[in-house]
RNA sequence: GGUCCGGUAGCUCAGCUGGAUAGAGCACCAGCCUUCUAAGCUGGGGGUCAUUGGUUCGAAUCCAAUCCGGAUCACCA
């Protein structure tokens, strides 16, 4: 997958080298010198910098020889105001009028937005959230929410056609053990609202009844009952069967309300319960054919050649598994969309489970197993471990954002509590607890564990989603209160202060940390960009005041710039799945 | 034990397709509001990039070994 040469600045630069490097035809092409250009360490030796020791070689001189040449032959232009080697490297210092027009004239009218990022976009399906019913959602559910819809957005910006899905589990053991102290255990009357979190914590209350029964006399008239919920479940038929269908719904409104909140959406639930008979029902037809063997009473295939073990597939009991279904889900991915590849977000823990579902698809003849990818993501954990519905040590989500809520009204928006109306209290808390908590999760690595700590997410300073959603406020109310007021032309060229050029330099690399993103699948490369953007702004805002600016074109095209920023804030974290408010 | 993933400042992390003096935030210290929003800005102290060896002109980054932590390896999902 290649990544297009998008970045009018770093082409005008390659060309601009690419030209003085070609006669000593060292086979360097244009694309390696846009691929080298990078940013000096520090912003005083220049905005673009080129290596030299690639050329060392091809030369037969050294890096800082090259660059002194080179230095002198890479001529001035429209773009480049001026070529000064620094040991081994190259710098360059870009015009401002240049910058200007081929980055905030286009952040202000849009085509930043709509360039053509990347050379191939299958037409991809990603699944993410896989939540199960009659439990209740938690933080490590929030990561995977926000990990998948920013991986969506994103893939769409790059020109993907992405078809987003999710898998809610909503059969099993876990519903047995609920509808079971449900229906023997329970004293508490029904709430009427909520009922979704609190089906979560009657789950959890079964499996611990459950477990700590164990060895004692109750034991097997707990298993008896327990099979009777089974049985009653699998044949759609009779008491169970009706408290399933209505509990049901009481855990999609839990899972709507989220997803509410989150402002995601899915083209597509695909339901445990609607793959779990089809995909035995494959099973035992490969069985018949003698791809699937029979070992201790169960179906499945030996991987071991593979070094991925037995991968089971049907029970002895005669049920299916997680991978039975994953495998009837794959195929009926490809087949109702006819997608070209197929992404999971799944935490690590599932890694095993996928290279056998992925493999064992292989070697059923399945054309498209080659296309299927784990996205794998290290989980939440709490300060003692991992969280665990069973154990019942976890956060809920909604815990979460209704203590960032109070937090946030109680702290810094109390100053407005007598200027705002409920509404615009209550949305503002929302947008900025939006950035908090979805910044949060998708700022770390994917690779790396988050320990979930609730007095450290209710900070909102620093390399937080809220300073990120301060900056555009601030940007927004500066351009209310001087806009009227400023009667300048804007003039790209009157930009010559260093700290105006760096924010121009940061602008104009907002696609490529977006395609790195996306072809990464790393959302928290377009995080690290945005929070820097933010802070070569904010040092810009604060080194002189553009209010009280004598010289009316400086004024007007400072403001403009400012706008860029704002535009481009709004952009960024639109593509995290997080809103900006108008103030805050 | 096999496989996979992590180990960078007191804490949380970025940098990892090799390149300039290893960067942020939090915490700590010193400054900056008769307001373009101080959820901000400026400056300061703080590092054996787990360890050892190798490849290279050059290694936090690549390779190997070792140590620490975690996940996973047949009837849960």
């Amino acid at each position: 997958m290649n990544i297009l040469n998008h970045d009018k600045i770093k082409l005008r630069i390659a060309e601009s080298l690419h030209a003085a490097i070609e006669k000593y035809e060292t086979g360097t092409t244009l694309n390696d010198i846009y691929t080298a250009l990078g940013f000096p360490p520090d912003a005083n030796f220049g905005h673009y910098a080129y290596p030299c020791f690639i050329l060392s070689k091809a030369l037969r001189n050294a890096p800082n020889k090259i660059a002194e040449k080179l230095a002198i032959e890479v001529d001035t232009n429209e773009a480049i105001e001026s070529v000064i080697a620094a040991g081994p490297y190259v710098n360059f210092k870009i015009r401002p009028a240049f910058l200007g027009v081929n980055t905030c004239d286009e952040v202000l009218n849009g085509t930043m937005f709509t360039r053509t990022l990347a050379e191939q976009t299958p037409k991809t399906m990603i699944e993410y959230s896989q939540p199960n019913t009659h439990k209740e959602l938690h933080v490590g559910h929030m990561r995977n929410i926000c990990l998948g819809d920013a991986l969506v957005k994103l893939h769409q910006y790059c020109g993907f056609d992405i078809i987003s899905s999710t898998f809610p589990g909503d059969v099993g053991a876990h519903v047995a053990k609920c509808l079971w102290y449900l229906k023997y255990h329970n004293t508490d009357p029904i709430p009427t609202e909520n009922k979704g979190a609190w089906l979560g914590t009657l789950y959890t209350k079964g499996h611990l009844k459950l477990e700590s029964e164990i060895g004692t006399p109750q034991e097997a008239e707990n298993k008896k009952q327990l099979s009777e919920v089974l049985t009653q479940l699998e044949h759609e038929a009779g008491e169970f069967y009706d408290m399933w269908k209505e509990t049901r719904q009481w855990s999609i409104e839990l899972m709507n309300n989220v997803y509410r909140w989150a402002g995601v959406h899915f083209d597509r639930w695909y339901w445990e319960s609607e793959v779990d008979v089809p995909s035995v029902a494959l099973v035992k037809k490969y069985y018949e054919q003698g791809l699937f063997v029979e070992s201790k009473g169960t179906i499945g295939i030996d991987l071991s050649e593979y070094d991925l073990g037995f991968c089971m597939l049907i029970k002895s009991d005669g049920h299916g598994l997680y991978a039975t279904k994953d495998i009837e889900l794959a195929r009926r991915k490809f087949e109702d969309f006819k997608i070209e590849k197929s992404v999971y977000v799944v935490d690590k823990r599932q890694a095993h489970h996928f290279a056998q579902v992925f493999k064992t698809l292989e070697l059923m003849g399945f054309e498209h197993a080659d296309k299927c990818y784990h996205l794998q993501y290290d989980y939440v954990e709490l300060p003692d471990g991992a969280m665990s519905s069973r154990k019942g040590n976890i956060v809920p989500i909604m815990d979460l954002i209704d203590q960032m809520h109070a937090s946030l009204k109680n702290g810094h928006l109390d100053k407005y509590k007598d200027e705002w109306t409920t509404e615009e209290m209550d949305n503002t808390a929302d947008f900025i607890a939006k950035g908090a908590i979805k910044y949060g999760m998708i700022k770390i690595d994917p690779a790396k564990k988050i320990v979930f700590d609730m007095k450290e997410w209710l900070k909102t300073d620093g390399d937080a989603g809220p300073y990120l959603q301060y900056t555009y406020a601030r940007i927004n109310s500066m351009v209310k209160k001087l806009g009227g007021d400023v009667t300048g032309n804007v003039d790209w060229s009157s930009m010559e202060e260093e700290v105006a050029k760096h924010v121009m330099v940061k602008l104009s690399d907002f696609n490529n940390q977006a395609v790195q993103a996306c072809l990464n699948s790393k959302p928290n490369i377009l995080c690290t960009y945005l929070y820097e953007l933010c802070k070569v702004f904010n040092t810009f805002y604060n080194h002189r005041s553009i209010r009280d600016e004598e010289n009316k074109t400086i004024q007007a095209t400072k403001l403009e710039l400012s706008k860029c920023v704002a535009i481009a804030i709004k952009k960024g974290l639109g593509l995290l799945g997080i809103p900006v408010p108008d103030r805050m």
